[in-house]
DNA sequence: GTCTATATTTTGATAGAC
DNA sequence: GTCTATCAAAATATAGAC
């Protein structure tokens, strides 16, 4: 039971990883079982003497992502605390999941893309966990004075969508930061074009970093919270767009 | 030049919103050419005889899309006016664009997921104006004392990350809000499981208007960029947070 | 548990008639 | 410009030996 050769101990964990990279980088329709069975370094039929598919392999590594971002969460909120203080815990935990979590961001991203064509009940339970728990930490602070009623998915949209955003953009960033001074036009083999990293008077835009991002969701989503009419001192509303 | 069948008039107009259709709804990979042809009434020898390739298709309808966006932005900032009403502006040329073009915020997203990974020149090109016009419009309004300095990228995210999540989810959240009361256990044929739109106390979530994300995003982002030192009176930061 | 075939289907792309 | 027919290359999934 616990013997086998070190290596190939555990194929099916290997496997999961592997799946996890695929599906985050070309999504459920561009990862293919072979390349998942190549970068697991096991042969495609182990892949299907673990898992009864490709789309449930897919499902199973959603499922337990967004049952990560739950139990963080749903822990936050169990801590307790001030409502604005467990908002900002709240931020910092979807975070900390993208962050231990490298593959989860695309793949959210690319679900919501498609429309949840790949969501099952567990799934979406998971998810409604999450948003359930914010719901709850919302109602708290407005019962307490301190927010105003906006509605959750609104404040999750506004939470959710730039850190995504940051996490599932940094290898890019990361790529054509670095890539700065590698001038070179075209590739070798006859494959698309592709990004040109270099070249243009492309405007010096400053790096960020992750943490920058999470301060400034924190800002701006207790800001939207704060109520308008509140005895604290409070310049002019937002100013009037036409 | 002018005749032919109306219908058949301009079958690469066709083909060019089946695409956009297809790859919003499924993705670059995901999307088939055969469903593209049927989409647009015509056959598979079709898209080849307008378009060069399947990338070659995906690439032009996604470098228009960018090049809508970074026209709408370009034309708020020629507009003028003080920074907060064009940032202000900013956002809604972002979301108008999104609402005239609903493939284009999945699409967006996709590439995204995908590490730009079927971007080219043109399309670098145009992604590049619009944050370069959001660069210049905090420059703006950080020398006339209305911003703080903070990174484009972080306030580009902050503004179309709630954006793109809000227009992306719109399709699920009118099924699922429509089909509250249409029970269902499983399908007919033997697919996948799908999205339980009903059953478990699918917590009271109230449902959002594109208005209201829009004006929950243009407040945050301003509150985000207000001076923290600013001579108007402002109150306790923004709470620690451990 | 792990591998080597292999069956079967789907898909991007083209040839060639009209 | 539009269609039918078809090729060639993937890609999902399985059979069956070890």
């Amino acid at each position: 039971m616990v013997s086998q050769l070190r290596d190939a101990a555990d194929s099916r964990a290997r496997l999961r990883a592997a799946a996890a990279e695929e599906f985050a980088a070309r999504g459920f329709a561009g990862a293919t079982v072979d390349r998942i069975a190549a970068r697991a370094r096991v042969t495609k039929a182990m892949v299907y003497y673990h898992f009864a598919s490709k789309a449930a392999l897919y499902r199973e590594i959603l499922r337990d992502f967004f049952a990560a971002v739950a139990s963080r969460v749903v822990d936050v909120r169990a801590a307790g605390g001030p409502a604005d203080a467990q908002l900002g815990a709240f931020i910092r935990a979807i975070n900390e999941t993208a962050l231990a979590e490298p593959r989860f961001p695309p793949m959210w991203l690319r679900e919501i893309a498609d429309g949840g064509r790949h969501l099952d009940d567990a799934i979406v339970r998971q998810m409604t966990r999450v948003l359930g728990t914010l719901a709850d930490i919302l109602a708290d602070g407005r019962s307490a004075g301190a927010f105003r009623d906006v509605p959750p998915l609104i404040v999750q949209f506004g939470i959710v969508g730039p850190l995504l955003l940051a996490a599932a953009t940094e290898p890019i960033r990361d790529r054509t930061a670095g890539a700065a001074s590698t001038a070179r036009r075209g590739r070798s083999d006859g494959r698309p074009p592709r990004v040109s990293a270099v070249r243009r008077p492309l405007l010096p835009i400053p790096p960020i970093t992750r943490d920058a991002v999470v301060e400034h969701v924190q800002r701006t989503t207790l800001a939207a919270l704060r109520p308008l009419d509140s005895t604290t001192p409070r310049r002019q509303p937002v100013r009037r767009q036409q």
